[in-house]
DNA sequence: AGCTTATTCAATTGATCTATTGAATATTAG
DNA sequence: CTAATATTCAATAGATCAATTGAATAAGCT
């Protein structure tokens, strides 16, 4: 029947993306895309495969139509081709956390710290950065921060926090968030924060997640 | 490094739902799912394949958390594990609509009428039908109606429309709806019944996008 | 207990996917 | 023009996946 073949055929069109995300490393390149243009070495350094894997891995992706890509000089940019892509990925981690028993298990292990750091919802830490109550602690990378970060906030490193604590205003809230919310920067940057006796949360979620909300972005 | 382990490990369990979501056949039963509770042989006749299969598949569908099955008697229901499994399926064909040229052109050229037939909205029926200006038609099989419906709706199945046209009131409008946004019946039916002079019109989307949103349900 | 139905298990074969390697292409710098 | 850098292409071997088949289990029926 040819409305048989027609559901066949976009069905597998279907599963031509799910199967495209169906490889830890391919996931880890989206989720690292979500924060903004990489180019294919910049991904193949962060992830420690090589480059001409990376680059085949790249190209499933963008068969799939996950991501988009520009050439500029000698490199490849490759950025997530659209924020629906974003939303399908916080979709899937949401249905990962639901349902996959394991990845409460593994989750709540390493961060068993999670319920004690009571995340700032976007809506609510946007209306207090605005009225300058707290300061907004950006933990990524100095790169990452640079292609887009959350308006007004200030970048240090999880790496170097430890060594520019004074930068920080000690009598301010802090408010840190990472990449998203299974990057446990923002986690360990409140951990450290407090042990110092300073007042720290973490955003929930993280930049991907703050774009999706259609907020505004600084870069 | 301990975090990239945990990380390793974290995108390998979303890699594996990811995975039990690449295949055709397994995305046709879970959307057969999202219309409700089925058993093993249910699903296998409707798809097609062969039992033995089907319950393998299903195994899949299970050890990635994205159905649940019960035992009843000597049959198997199989259901899917939540309403984020539906909006999961539903980012996916978002995705897929947006940035895959080849579903959009497969979409068109079947439904080449798309643009004539209007949906409506799923808010704008509600509120019609509740004023009872509108005969609510669903065209899905009878055995789909039976396991849950639009409140009111009238339940006649795409195959029996033909003789049974003398049951709708032909001076209402007519909105049809069957499984989702990409279930032809809809369309076919909205194109019968505007052959013979009945104003008709779809529902945008179908029952599980009307669940998602959390509207009302019948059975 | 024996028979039927519904589902799952186990084993096989052919197909597809992955990582690696080394070569090929394209762009910039000298 | 030549060398260096960034990316892609092509080919391979090992691993994983899918459909089929027939047997095994489990619940209800007579």
């Amino acid at each position: 029947m040819s409305t048989d073949n027609f559901k066949h055929d976009l069905f597998n069109h279907f599963a031509r993306i799910a199967k495209a995300m169906s490889h830890g490393y391919r996931l880890e390149l989206l989720e690292f895309l979500a924060q903004g243009e990489r180019s294919v070495d910049a991904l193949a350094q962060v992830s420690g495969l090589g480059v001409a894997n990376t680059s085949q891995h790249l190209q499933q992706l963008r068969q799939a139509g996950l991501v988009a890509n520009r050439k500029q000089g000698q490199k490849v940019y490759y950025r997530l081709s659209g924020l629906d892509v974003s939303a399908l990925l916080a979709s899937l981690r949401k249905v990962a956390e639901c349902h996959l028993a394991d990845v409460d298990r593994l989750v709540d292990d390493y961060l068993n710290i999670k319920d004690s750091l009571e995340p700032v919802p976007a809506g609510e830490l946007l209306k207090r950065a605005s009225a300058g109550l707290v300061t907004v602690l950006d933990v990524r990378p100095a790169e990452e921060y640079m292609s887009g970060h959350l308006p007004g906030a200030i970048n240090i490193p999880f790496a170097e926090l430890k060594k520019r604590l004074h930068e920080v205003e000690r009598d301010k809230e802090i408010v840190a968030y990472c990449r998203g919310p299974h990057c446990v920067f923002a986690f360990d940057a409140v951990v450290k924060l407090r042990e110092v006796g300073i007042s720290a949360r973490r955003l929930e979620g993280g930049l991907p997640e703050w774009k999706l909300e259609g907020l505004p972005v600084e870069s």
